[in-house]
DNA sequence: TTACGATCAGAACTAACGTTCGTATTTGAG
DNA sequence: CTCAAATACGAACGTTAGTTCTGATCGTAA
């Protein structure tokens, strides 16, 4: 893949422009008079290099039939965008999507990486850390924490769990032994919280904590 | 914004489809075929309805220009993807972008959300931490962290430092104090390190932080 | 039923558009 | 300088494709 004209650079740089702002694409004639050519056939001369140089991609004879090959590899790469519910603090309870008054689309999000995401990114939110009652689980002030909505939490997970009597709401290992719920922090030097299953609400299972450095 | 009639919605349907694996749009005749539609104006009629009800926007007289109008607000998210370096540990070297032998289009990348990047996304890289020698950040084995090369840090800013006598990499909140650099545990129970300003090498300010939890 | 609006059919018209052809002009290696 | 390759030009050709027009069909409310 060799150096392009300053033509074909021309070409592919307002194929870019005119894509993202239209989302189609400009025609051999618009081509032409955007980027000053005298000829159609010159344009269609310079697409063909840079069809063969592997830039943009033409179906034939049909009407702005290009595709920018290199746009599209960006493309691919799916981010699941999350939105921030609310804020979760020691002596507040935890907002969950269900009961959230806002269109999901008007609130703030934090992109998460594929890697990030379990199978399914659809219905995981993220909530804002509040305090530093979470430190024991490396969880700071103003981090954020990803959570998948699920009551179907395995031993060793970390969930977010409200705590109904003690109005605690608090990130924690999760072991169930019996009727009762064990809830382990990540500090092994802080003690652990067993109560009865029936007075612990488990919000969701944490999946990603992100933070976000001042400046 | 009202409900679609069921082929408004093929036809919306198939538009979405068309676009993602052509990038450019169906013409009005390939619509027809497409959804099974005996006349051009059929198709025509409806795509006047998706329009007028906000859902695409069409340029009159012009080929397959149909934009779609929900599907192009999502492309307008700007995600950067940083590039995973290497690998962060207490006793090693700490890997630099330039240092780098490997092609960077080939590393693994983290999505990076908007309000995650500062000012300039383009030289941000990511590490690896391997064990538990920064937990006094809050940070912890198999963390993330996002760092920008440079060496012009300011008091307060965790940075990634390298001391080369101990041969000892960490996180640390920096401080200059005349000739000496004092280095601050994020853990107010641990003690600080200072050591002469040319007994320490900065090699990038933190920006974020990233966790995936397990599962 | 009648009336009316929404939806569909088929055909024809015309502008838009990709393609090609023959011929210049420029560029770069020898 | 010479010549071939690369690039540019202008016009013409044949589709492709958006648009429009006239009716048909169908459901629904008066």
């Amino acid at each position: 893949m060799g150096k392009l004209s300053s033509r074909q650079q021309q070409i592919l740089d307002f194929l870019q422009e005119f894509h993202i702002d239209r989302s189609y694409m400009p025609s051999v004639r618009e081509i032409q008079t955007a980027c000053g050519i005298s000829s159609t056939s010159v344009v269609d001369y310079n697409l063909r290099l840079l069809e063969r140089d592997g830039y943009i991609r033409r179906s034939p004879d049909i009407s702005r039939a290009i595709e920018l090959v290199i746009e599209k590899e960006i493309d691919l790469v799916e981010v699941a965008m999350v939105p921030i519910m609310g804020t979760i603090a020691a002596g507040q309870p935890i907002p969950v999507p269900e009961a959230s008054s806002y269109d999901p689309a008007d609130l703030e999000k934090i992109a998460l990486s594929p890697d990030f995401t379990p199978h399914h990114a659809e219905d995981l939110f993220a909530l804002r850390v509040k305090g530093f009652s979470m430190i024991d689980a490396f969880i700071t002030d103003g981090d954020i924490v990803v959570l998948r909505p699920t009551t179907d939490v395995r031993d060793g997970d970390m969930v977010a769990a409200w705590l109904p009597i003690e109005e605690e709401a608090t990130l924690k290992h999760f072991y169930l032994e019996g009727n009762q719920v064990r809830l382990l922090p990540a500090n092994k030097e802080m003690d652990p919280i067993i109560v009865p299953a029936d007075k612990v609400q488990i919000h969701g299972r944490v999946v990603a904590v992100m933070r976000k450095m001042n400046n």
